[in-house]
DNA sequence: TTGTAGGCGTTATCAA
DNA sequence: TTGATAACGCCTACAA
């Protein structure tokens, strides 16, 4: 009863009788507005002659505009104009009747014909490229980040989620193209590098998330994976490990003769090339390599294994390996979900974590603090990795011409019981 | 360099030199707009004199339109119009030399344009109310199903993700009502039952996902809570519980008279009533009280636990209910999250999973098969509830005059090792 | 301080 | 089969 009531008083308030009135056809009892039938022009105002009869296909409830406002308050278009957009040149008692009546009426500007007529679409659109069972680690949170960031700017998102190996992405764009969006944010795995040449010849100011690709208009952030990669090897070695396998994920889309190249040297990363293509796995494992390096362990091509970015995946190279090299005591993986499959691996090949074998992963998501024993990873801050490609795309929008550098983020490592190294060896 | 390459061809192939020499300022060699500077008009076709010229700030690329495709291709604008919209009463030839010109000039109709004229916005709009630090628990999923059949059916989705204590959610309603969105999809915490009044009188046919509120031009989408529940409870109960724990989350926002009550009955869901409030909470609870109800169990409200949703909270809301019940030997958690809590508390106090206490979950979450021992659980289908729920604002818009009922999908029961029921007792 | 008029890039209605 | 023209709802000089 009371929850009724407070919804009777709140329809009443907001959805005046003279807005019911035109709807249901009656006559209105103000303003100067007639259905095309009735002749009688008995307003106040007879105004400019633009008026006509309701469009044909009118089933749906008509919506107020500015014209109907000026009427109402018997102003012209431009003084509601001028309030809503606050000139503040507009006299204080006009301006109370205007706002007033646009209240009165439940009057919401139409952003469509403003958006058409400044020639700006105040739209970013949001571009997960996700694959089959495979959830991103942190779409959640740097969503949150850009939704927040967006709003702030006084943009919409739009949002819109592709399979990878959906052949049609190039539909997406063609819709970011014709809905004229101002900004594109790509994250996930990319469904091929013509992605790449596409957005470049689009031209639309684009910040890739976590994928390492510049251009004219384009930029990334990400986060510091070469550190993070070489903090938890070097916690590990503190940890006395010698013998440490790495477990990779794919490849990035590289180019064909990049791809080939198993072990990309850090001299492919060129800053000064437009084109800049590192994958956060090759981030990864030159971070893993530094650290070895740092304290003089050979890096031994057999302990890096390919786990597909999966459980499974993971499992099996990790149990492969464990036969080969039975002599590993630990286990980078550059995925929680990837070392969550190691750990299972080890103890499937009847050892212990982190006893026997010591894991670390990598991203932090919620299991990560749920497995057991608990997983030692790497913490990116996904909800600022958002905020900045938000960021990027307003340097990029506000400063043609020249493009802002990446963004690299800091990273953080969380050590729990995985690693063994909570208290002590 | 191969990739090199292939971005110039790119390049050349859609930026037609007529389009970057424009925007360099130098003279159009073909069309007849010329610059405000220069008066000369050595065109073809005069045209209509609508032209005008360059806009002030036009530091950004210029965009095509439909009358320079018009005038390019020696046509009138309607001609370009008839060939975009396919009305296929076009001679083939001039269909084929507009389509030419579109593509050379790279062409990209404005849909906002189009939407303004066609009086509708092709606009959905997704709002999630989150709760700061935790994971709605099927958010990827439902997003997955949502931006696909969206997409199909032809509409662009706009993203909006609001704290559920965040006061400012008029705010976002406000730019729905700006943006003209013909449909809202709403999920999460909500920030308060005034939503669902604001809801109301904005008229917008809306769609809650798992929140059952049902009015005018509203209904929602939700999974069979009542039954999941009962299967969860009656696997228990086979294997052979009788002292079985329900751990609650909190109450939705129930309107306060129903609030009150500790112990909702089933007779508080009321399908004729235009706005029905029963949140997931209760209907799990009331699956619970009807398997224990028809294995002739007493319900004992000493084992309704409230786990606030998160795992801390279940963790301390399961310590205290063993020390004063120390007979139970099954929890049903409406969450994952809690039921990981609940099995680290029944750890904690020194009993096993699941020999001494049993544990099922409900969501699935990825952890739910991470944490050992596996969590059974309840399954969700995240994607089709999406997808459903596009399917009902399409209805709704289609359909005006009559709200389609909710719309409950199945689930599944998950049977892992948390319940000890993968063999035997 | 307020009003008039033209235009944003489409589609729709007629007319040719 | 094609073309001219009036909207769509708003903003913005410029005029009064």
């Amino acid at each position: 009863m009371q929850l009724q009531l407070s919804v009777c008083a709140y329809v009443f308030e907001n959805v005046p009788l003279i807005t019911w009135n035109r709807g249901a056809g009656k006559i209105s009892s103000d303003g100067c507005k007639c259905d095309s039938s009735s002749g009688s022009d008995g307003a106040v105002k007879p105004s400019v002659g633009t008026h006509r009869g309701g469009s044909p296909a009118d089933r749906r409830a008509r919506r107020v505009t500015i014209r109907e406002i000026a009427d109402a308050a018997g102003v012209s278009v431009s003084t509601v104009s001028h309030v809503l957009n606050e000139y503040g040149d507009i006299g204080p008692d006009t301006e109370r009747r205007v706002r007033q009546v646009m209240k009165e009426m439940n009057y919401y500007p139409s952003s469509l014909a403003r958006r058409l007529v400044k020639k700006r679409s105040y739209l970013f659109q949001l571009l997960l490229f996700s694959v089959e069972g495979l959830h991103h680690p942190f779409f959640y949170e740097v969503t949150c980040g850009i939704t927040d960031e967006v709003e702030k700017a006084g943009y919409d998102l739009l949002l819109g989620v592709k399979d990878s190996d959906d052949r049609r992405w190039r539909d997406s764009l063609r819709r970011c193209y014709e809905s004229k969006v101002e900004g594109i944010i790509v994250m996930g795995t990319l469904p091929g590098p013509e992605l790449f040449e596409e957005i470049r010849a689009g031209g639309i100011p684009t910040v890739f998330i976590d994928i390492p690709y510049k251009g004219p208009r384009a930029t990334y952030v990400t986060s510091d994976n070469v550190r993070g990669a070489r903090m938890a090897t070097e916690h590990l070695i503190s940890l006395g490990h010698r013998k440490i396998a790495f477990l990779d994920g794919h490849y990035m889309h590289l180019p064909a003769e990049l791809q080939s190249q198993k072990e990309p040297s850090r001299s492919q990363y060129i800053p000064d090339n437009p084109i800049t293509l590192w994958g956060i796995s090759e981030a990864r494992r030159e971070g893993y390599a530094e650290a070895l390096d740092a304290h003089d362990i050979p890096l031994d091509t057999g302990l890096i294994l390919h786990g597909d970015y999966t459980k499974a995946g993971a499992k099996e190279a990790v149990l492969g390996m464990l036969d080969n090299h039975p002599d590993v005591t630990a286990i980078f993986a550059i995925s929680d979900v990837m070392a969550i499959g190691a750990m299972q691996a080890v103890r499937e090949s009847g050892r212990k974590v982190p006893k026997d074998v010591a894991v670390v992963g990598y991203d932090d998501i919620e299991s990560a603090s749920y497995v057991r024993p608990a997983l030692s990873t790497v913490k990116q801050h996904g909800e600022e990795m958002g905020r900045s490609a938000v960021r990027q795309i307003l340097k990029l929008i506000g400063n043609p011409g020249e493009t802002p550098d990446k963004v690299t983020l800091p990273v953080e490592l969380v050590v729990r019981e995985s690693c063994g190294g909570v208290r002590g060896l």
